[in-house]
DNA sequence: TCTAATAAATGGAACGTTCCAATAAATCAA
DNA sequence: TTGATTTATTGGAACGTTCCATTTATTAGA
């Protein structure tokens, strides 16, 4: 226990014999004090068990080296990644990002949000809830804090967002899929109040309307972005007159549980039915059998959602163009050909 | 955009017609104020778009509302499950709980403390990242900030720690794989420089000891705790002489492993060769065949450790007992009995 | 009516920093 | 030597709150 009371700045002035003044500029790193004398001070600061109070600096400078990161679900290891990215030049910049979950709930987020601007973040990346109100970051703009979506958007926001392209993912998957000589098709999971659905069924149709499936061949299954979710949605459609023979999941989450199912009906992915996922976690490469999956560049996304919040914190604006993010279809075993309709096909 | 410059309490308290007192005392929600004049103040602060400085409130107040959690790894849905838990007891007490992830990386976790304790948190709950050194805390404790660790323990300090009776649920795994009637048993995935290996590996000898499976029949290997660290450890094992024919894994993600190298020899787990994982994270229910897990009760220990965080900092103290969390095997598919070996086994 | 007690509202000092303007000390040019 | 310049250091005001001690307004008791 170095002392009891908590030391500050004036404690290692009257230690060091300097003036208040001296320890702050050593405290910045200036290059204006004799190098002698910030050693002394220095070793003060150590001496007394000195902790900076950035609350009080702040005060005075109003640019804080904080950015909250606010996620509707961090048991997906989806956000892990992104947080990974987003770290890695966060802390090239000296800005420590502080993390809070909002378990998909728009009023905790609403809290949450409240306290990182009460904390005083010099700017928040968020992934927003499912049911947020286009009203919940007026405030927030409103306090010229800069604000970036990352994966997921709000329908009339003018906040930039950062996400990969959705529609041609589900556009490249699609194709494959029919390229494989599959006819009946469907679309598992997710629900359309999520922009990025819509995208993503959005792009499942387009395929389908150029390549000639009709509507009577597609199957749309709503549901949980969860791996339970997925083994229901395979349920439903199996339980159909005429079921299909391949899905397009919503995410990785949906598609494991698909194959969960399919197992548990001993059925084999990639053999008797095809399953191809959205987001290529870690995870599905190492999946037996391997998920043919849409990679999404994860990491990239985080790192260039920190950069364009730099960017602005810098520049001071709350303005910024969206980026969309380049996707990939990654073939792996879940999406063999149909066994009914062999079409010769070289990939 | 409400106003260009960030609206303080006298802004407010010039638009109601009253104090900054007066407005201090609404905000901190004071019975003492007229219930009108209440009202006209809240208004003044909704109409100027005020947001409350916290910063500025700690420099008098000394007692903050945030509390930090530190993580070693925040893809590990673990974590996320014990962040749940302890997110419910700190939203009824008003605290929030601010999530950062040191990657297992201990001079990044150096960082983070320290953004954490210049930042003003009431207290810190941390699973140490591997390698901390015992006195990366030192400071901290001096300073008076209450500490917890979560799950993992460091080997020399006095900090309390909040963790799963790890010891007792290796003998409950082990107890059951030689009931099944394997003989020969492994132990896969973790190092030694973690005290919890140490307490699993400890329980699984003690166990192999007490039911007289001798030292020649126990193999031990080594690994990342990981997906990839399991797949090695399975290989590896099955490389022996002599293989085992039924493992308890360090953690989860390592039996998920150890179940995907099994099915890409082609071998099944639970038939032929048994599989225990620990932690029994939700996907191990999911899982096929489902996991054989020893249960912690994660967000029941996250709950207990927010709780316990909660009293060091109403008592102002730095100490507090140690939780050791009860533990249960949850029987499921992956451990069937030893095919050459078959005992009478009721369960 | 006046006084005492209670309720409601207020002014000012303090919290730990930063940063500007000012001072002090050292160096240089003449 | 003197003044000008550069290099180090410093005092004090300001940032947005809280909280104590007061003041002012209201109500009750006589």
């Amino acid at each position: 226990m170095a002392s009891r009371a908590k030391a500050t700045i004036l404690d290692i002035a009257r230690e060091a014999g300097v003036s208040k003044s001296t320890v702050s500029l050593v405290l910045q790193g200036s290059g204006l004090i004799r190098p002698e004398t910030a050693v002394k001070v220095r070793k003060a600061i150590e001496d007394v068990g000195y902790v900076y109070n950035r609350g009080a600096a702040n005060l005075r400078k109003a640019h804080s080296n904080v950015i909250g990161m606010v996620i509707n679900d961090l048991t997906n290891p989806f956000f892990a990644e992104l947080a990974v990215g987003m770290e890695r030049v966060f802390q090239a910049a000296g800005v420590v990002p502080f993390i809070a979950n909002t378990a998909e709930n728009p009023v905790r987020q609403e809290e949450v949000l409240k306290s990182m601007m009460e904390q005083g973040v010099a700017g928040l990346i968020v992934s927003p809830a499912r049911g947020t109100t286009p009203g919940a970051f007026r405030r927030i703009e409103a306090a010229g804090v800069p604000v970036v979506f990352a994966m997921r958007r709000l329908p009339e926001s003018r906040i930039p967002a950062i996400a990969p392209d959705n529609h041609r993912g589900a556009v490249l998957a699609t194709e494959h899929l029919i390229r494989k000589g599959h006819r009946r098709l469907a679309f598992f999971g997710g629900s359309s109040d999520l922009v990025v659905y819509r995208e993503r069924l959005g792009g499942f149709l387009e395929a389908c309307e150029t390549l000639g499936i009709p509507a009577a061949d597609r199957t749309i299954v709503e549901g949980e972005t969860s791996r339970k979710g997925g083994m229901a949605c395979l349920e439903t459609a199996l339980a159909l007159a005429e079921p299909p023979t391949a899905a397009l999941c919503f995410n990785d989450a949906v598609a494991f549980g698909v194959m969960l199912a399919l197992r548990r009906r001993n059925l084999e992915a990639g053999v008797d039915f095809a399953v191809v996922g959205f987001d290529d976690v870690a995870e599905a490469e190492h999946y037996s059998p391997a998920l043919t999956s849409v990679a999404v560049d994860t990491a990239g996304l985080g790192e260039r959602a920190a950069h364009v919040m730099l960017k602005m914190i810098q520049s001071r604006t709350t303005r910024a163009e969206d980026h969309i993010g380049a996707v990939s279809l990654v073939v792996r075993e879940s999406s063999g050909p149909d066994r009914n309709n062999q079409v010769g096909d070289a990939a």
